[in-house]
DNA sequence: TATGAATGAGATTTCATTCAT
DNA sequence: CATGAATGAAATCTCATTCAT
C-alpha cells in the first residue's frame, strides 16, 4: 500500500467545516461548560475523520488514526458514533449540509444569466476544485456503490437540487434568448460537466497537466451564450 | 459496511477481458497443455480480481474473495502476482492494453467530424458506459490518489492520448469549418466531459434518475456542431 | 518436526526473570492499578515467549503459543512489541541486562584467586548449567548468525566483559604466583571453555551421559592452579 | 527476519561433502547412465540443503531455496527424502559419516602424545574451525533439543568416540609421564573444550573480536602437558 | 524419473470494538 | 464523560507437500 501521506494531499488545508467556534481544533483554549466541549470533540472528530477518509477511502482508514489527529481516544469515537460506517454515512450528511444551506440562500438572481452563471462558477471554483471540498465528491464517488445510503443522501441534496436549479436557470437563459439550443434544458449535466471534471482532474492529473478550470469553464460557456463580444 | 453483495453491481455481466478461448472462465473444458491451464487460471484471477475490485474497492477486496470467484486457490494467486498491492496495479494496466490497442487502431476517418465523433461516442456508449468498464474508470478515480503509479499509467496511457485525439479532430472541425469556436481546441475536455458524467452517472444514480447517455451526447455535439436541419 | 512439547524441555521450571511481583504469572490476584496490569501482562509475555524460544527456536515459535502460554490474546503483544523478531531482540535484552547487573556487583575480591574463581564457578554451575539461563546461551549460539544484533548485544554485553574480567583475575593470579603459565592471560576463554562446554552438554547430551559439572570444573582448575594438597 | 544472505556466512566455500566425481556440481558434464546421474542430484540436493540449514536454521529454510540452489525441481528433492524433517536427519547422518570414517583410520600413533594431539589438533583447525563442518557443528548445538534423533546420532557416532579416544590418548599420555595430572582422564572434555569454543567464537564473534585458534590450542596444550623449552 | 503448478493449512499481523477504570 | 489496554476475528501471505504431465 502506498505509504500512507500523514499530511492530505489537498493542496487547501483549511477545514472542511468552516464556521464558529465549535468548529475549532483540539488545542483551542478550553471553552466554558461540558456541552460546549463535547461539540468541540465532536467537530474535531468530524474534521479528522473527513481528511482520513479523503486520503486513503473508507475501508483503508483506521480510526486510531482519526483518534490522533482529532486527539481524542479511540473510544471517544464511539460516544459520538455507532461505529465506522454510520460514522461515514453521518459525516456526509454533516459535511454536506451547511454547503447546501448556504446555496439555497443564493443571492438575488441579478444581471443576466450568464453573469450569474458566472459568478456562480467562480465560487464553484474557488471553494471546490483542488480544495478538500472537491475531494469529497471525489469520495462520494469512489464509495458511493459500497454505500448506497450516501449514494442516495447526495443525489437528494446536492445533485437533485442542482441539477433543478440548473435547469430553471438554463430555462430563464432560454427565455430571456441568452441561449439558444432549447434542448440544453433537458440535460442540465452538460452545464456543469466540465466542472466535475475539473474537480476529478485537478484529484488525480494535476502534476501531470495541470488545467486552467477557469479559462476552461469560460470557453464552455461561451459555447452555450455564445462567445462574447468584448472582455 | 453493507453487506458483500457477492455479484457486481454492475449491471453488464459480460467480462471485461473478452477475448480468445484463453479468457474463458473456469468451467470450460480442461486444455490440453499446462502453459494453457495456467493462463486460463490467470485469466480467471484477472476477472475475478477485476469484479471484486470493481464492486469493493481495493482494501475492502478480500484476496479470499477472488480466489473464490476464480475456482483457485489462494496460494495460486501468488504464483501470477506478488502481492495484493502490485496484482491492483498490473491488473489495471491488462486490463487497459488491449482497450487502448484497439483504440489506436481506429478506422479511417470518413466523413464529417461529427459523424466521426458520432460513431466514436457511439462506440464508447455501447462499450463503457454501464458496463465493467466503465467501473473501471470510476475505480480508478476512486484509488488513483492511493495508487498514484496507476494514475500515471491511465493518464499516460488513456488520457493523454485521448485528449490528443479529440484535439486533432476538433482542430480538423475547425479547419472544416463544422466547429466554429476556435477556443475548443485548447480543452479537448470540454467534448468528453458529458460521457465521463455519464459513466459516473451510471455507477451512482442510474436507480434514482436514469440518464439518456446517447441523447444527452447528441444534444452536447448540437451545441458545438450547432443543431442538425433534419433528424 | 518432533511434535510440539508444550512444556519446555528444561529441568528447572523456575522463571527466567525471578524479580518482584510483576514477574508474577497470570493468575495471581489481580493488582491494583491499569500500569501495573500492564507491566505485569508484559512480563508474563516475556516470561512465555522465552519458553517458547528456547523450546524451539526463533522460526518455530508460534506468536499463538506464546499468547497462549502468557494467557494474553495475540493481539496484546503487539501492544509490548513491534513484530516478532524485535520481540526476540529486545527479550534477550531484557533477560540478559538484569544479570549483568547483577554480575557487575560482584562480592568484594577476597581470598585467593582460586577460591574466588571456584566461587564464581560454583555460582555459574547453579545459576546457569542445566537451568532456563543456560538454554538461554544455546539459544543466542543457535540464532545469533541470523540476529547480528543479538550477537553483537551479548558479545558486547556478556562475553567481552566476561573476557575481561578473567583476564584480571589470570593477570591477578599470575602477580600473586598461583597461576604460572603467562600465557593463560591471552585467552581467558580456556578459562571458561569447560564451562560453556558443561552448558551445552547439559542441554545435548545430559540423557546419553551425565557430566558432574562440578568435577569436571575442578579438574579444569587443579590444572591452572596446580593440584590442591588436600580437599 | 535479516534478509536472506543468498552466499552462506562461512568463509570456505568448498562443498561440505567433498569427494568423488558424484559430489559434483549440477553444471558437470552429464555422466553416463541414469544411477549416476540420480546420484548427482542427490548429492547437489544434500549439499544445497546443507548450505541452507546451515545458514538459516530448519525452520527457516525453505525447500524451494534447496531446490533452486541444487538446481533440482521441488518434487525431485521427494524422491530421494520422505519430507523436510528425515531430509534433515538424514542429511546430519550424510554428512558426518564420512567425517567419522575418516577419523577412525587414524594414521598410526607415532610420536609423543603431544605431537600426536598437536597433528590432530591442527588438522581440526584447518578443516573445522571457520569452515561449513564447524557451522555444522552450531547447527547441530542449534537443533539438538528439537531433533533428538539428531543428537543421538550425533552423540553415539561422533562424541562418544571422541571422547573415548582422548580418554585413550589422555591415558597414554599419562602413562608415559607427558602428562601429569591423572585426574584429567575422567574428563576428556576439557581437552577439547577450547576447540569448540573457537568453532562456536568463529561462528558468533570473529567480527568482534578475531580469535586465533592455533595459538589459544598452543597454549591449552601447555596448559596439560606444560610450558615447551624450545619452539 | 523429473517437473513445477497448484494446493490449503497455518503463520503473522491489523484493527474495529469493548469496557474497567 | 473520557480513556486506552485488551480483545479476537479476519486479513494477507508463505511454504511443505502432492500429482498430472
Amino acid at each position: 500500500m502506498p505509504k500512507k501521506p500523514t499530511k492530505a494531499a489537498s493542496p487547501s488545508t483549511a477545514p472542511i467545516l468552516a464556521n464558529g467556534p465549535a468548529a475549532a481544533g483540539p488545542d483551542t483554549a478550553p471553552a466554558s461548560n461540558r456541552a460546549t466541549r463535547a461539540a468541540e470533540r465532536r467537530a474535531a472528530i468530524v474534521e479528522a475523520a473527513m481528511e482520513e477518509f479523503i486520503a486513503r477511502g473508507f475501508a483503508a482508514t483506521r480510526l486510531d488514526d482519526i483518534a490522533k489527529r482529532a486527539g481524542v481516544a479511540k473510544g471517544t469515537i464511539y460516544l459520538h458514533f455507532k461505529d465506522k460506517e454510520s460514522m461515514f454515512e453521518e459525516l456526509v450528511r454533516i459535511v454536506i449540509v451547511p454547503v447546501v444551506a448556504r446555496l439555497t440562500t443564493l443571492p438575488p438572481p441579478a444581471g443576466s444569466v450568464r453573469d450569474l452563471i458566472e459568478t456562480f462558477a467562480g465560487n464553484f471554483l474557488k471553494e471546490v476544485i483542488g480544495t478538500r471540498r472537491g475531494d469529497l465528491v471525489r469520495l462520494i464517488v469512489a464509495e458511493g456503490p459500497r454505500f448506497p445510503s450516501v449514494a442516495d443522501f447526495y443525489y437528494r441534496e446536492v445533485v437533485s437540487r442542482g441539477i433543478a436549479a440548473m435547469r430553471a436557470l438554463i430555462e430563464l437563459g432560454i427565455a430571456r434568448g441568452e441561449i439558444r439550443q432549447k434542448d440544453l434544458a433537458r440535460y442540465p449535466q452538460i452545464l456543469v460537466a466540465p466542472a466535475m471534471i475539473a474537480v476529478i482532474w485537478q484529484s488525480l492529473f494535476a502534476r501531470h497537466a495541470p488545467l486552467d478550470a477557469q479559462e476552461m469553464l469560460r470557453v464552455h460557456l461561451d459555447l452555450i451564450f455564445g462567445e462574447r463580444r468584448t472582455t
